[in-house]
DNA sequence: CAGGTATCCTGTCCGC
DNA sequence: TGCGGACAGGATACCT
């Protein structure tokens, strides 16, 4: 969503650090602090001057590729936003650029600090890290692939969150294809036959895709890259929804803490695979 | 190995 | 109106 809407407005112009925030944000490997530390002003200020040949993501990391080679890579973390918008607020900015050709700012802000910015030497050594941080992408993952990460006896949710099984889910998403799979977020990976693993693929591409094309779920912070709301959160059928009616049984939803976070679903229709169901 | 928990931060909301 | 506590879209370090 944020690639695609930023690629068209970014890519072949050239980039000025206009101004960077007070303080650092997480850069791999290094710690932070409260004031600007070398490693956060050496990211932060990689594409002074460089001109981007392209964006490129992989899971919920962007890259943007300059011309020369340099490589910056942006997360965005739970409150993170990267927009090129007229109404970008002026608060927690953390990374302005000035675009050639264009009226506004690209701007890094994110009110929490949990994002951050990953310099890079080259595509080649983004592309090493990536193989290694970073599972197959979500939006494309197909029905064998899924099968060959999900083994174990870890629930399939904690899986789902694993960005080095699966890079892309996040906690909305992977109850949301949870949800539309049939599959109890408490089943053990290994639990999770072919079939049932080729209809979770299938489920967590229909979910993304739908997401990516409603522009997210705006809880309350998120913005497209255009500075609007997404519209993704009116399609969740149990993310938030826990006590209410199921959208398809109507029973009512459960929710409990799953790989440390808030999981929704209904006990319903979804279903643990294997063995019989037990409470 | 895998699970739970604490931690990094700020903002918002709710109950008192 | 103010205040404390719970909670939030993520990721990771460190226990057990």
């Amino acid at each position: 969503m944020i690639r695609l809407a930023l690629e068209p407005l970014v890519v072949g112009r050239s980039l000025r650090v206009e101004e960077m925030g007070p303080h650092d944000m997480r850069a791999r490997g290094e710690g932070r602090g409260t004031g600007r530390t070398k490693a956060w002003i050496d990211a932060a200020g990689l594409l002074d001057g460089a001109r981007v040949s392209r964006l490129e993501r992989r899971g919920k990391r962007l890259a943007m590729v300059a011309a020369d080679g340099r490589v910056l890579v942006v997360q965005l973390g739970m409150s993170g936003q990267l927009m090129l918008a007229p109404d970008a607020a002026a608060t927690h900015r953390h990374v302005t650029w000035r675009v050639s050709g264009q009226r506004h700012p690209l701007v890094f802000r994110d009110p929490r600090r949990f994002g951050g910015v990953t310099p890079y030497a080259s595509p080649e050594a983004l592309h090493e890290a990536w193989d290694a941080e970073l599972g197959v992408d979500a939006l494309s993952v197909t029905g064998p692939q899924l099968a060959a990460v999900l083994r174990g006896t870890r629930a399939v949710k904690a899986l789902l969150l694993d960005q080095r099984a699966i890079a892309g889910v996040g906690n909305i998403y992977a109850d949301e294809s949870l949800f539309l799979a049939g599959i109890d977020p408490r089943t053990r990976c290994a639990k999770v036959g072919r079939s049932r693993a080729r209809e979770l693929a299938d489920a967590i591409r229909t979910v993304l895709r739908r997401a990516v094309r409603t522009g997210g779920s705006t809880l309350r912070d998120h913005r497209t890259a255009l500075g609007k709301p997404g519209q993704a959160q009116q399609l969740h059928a149990v993310y938030g929804r826990s006590g209410e009616p199921c959208v398809r049984c109507g029973a009512l939803l459960r929710s409990a803490t799953l790989a440390g976070r808030t999981t929704a679903w209904c006990p319903g229709c979804q279903r643990r695979s294997g063995a019989v169901q037990k409470g």
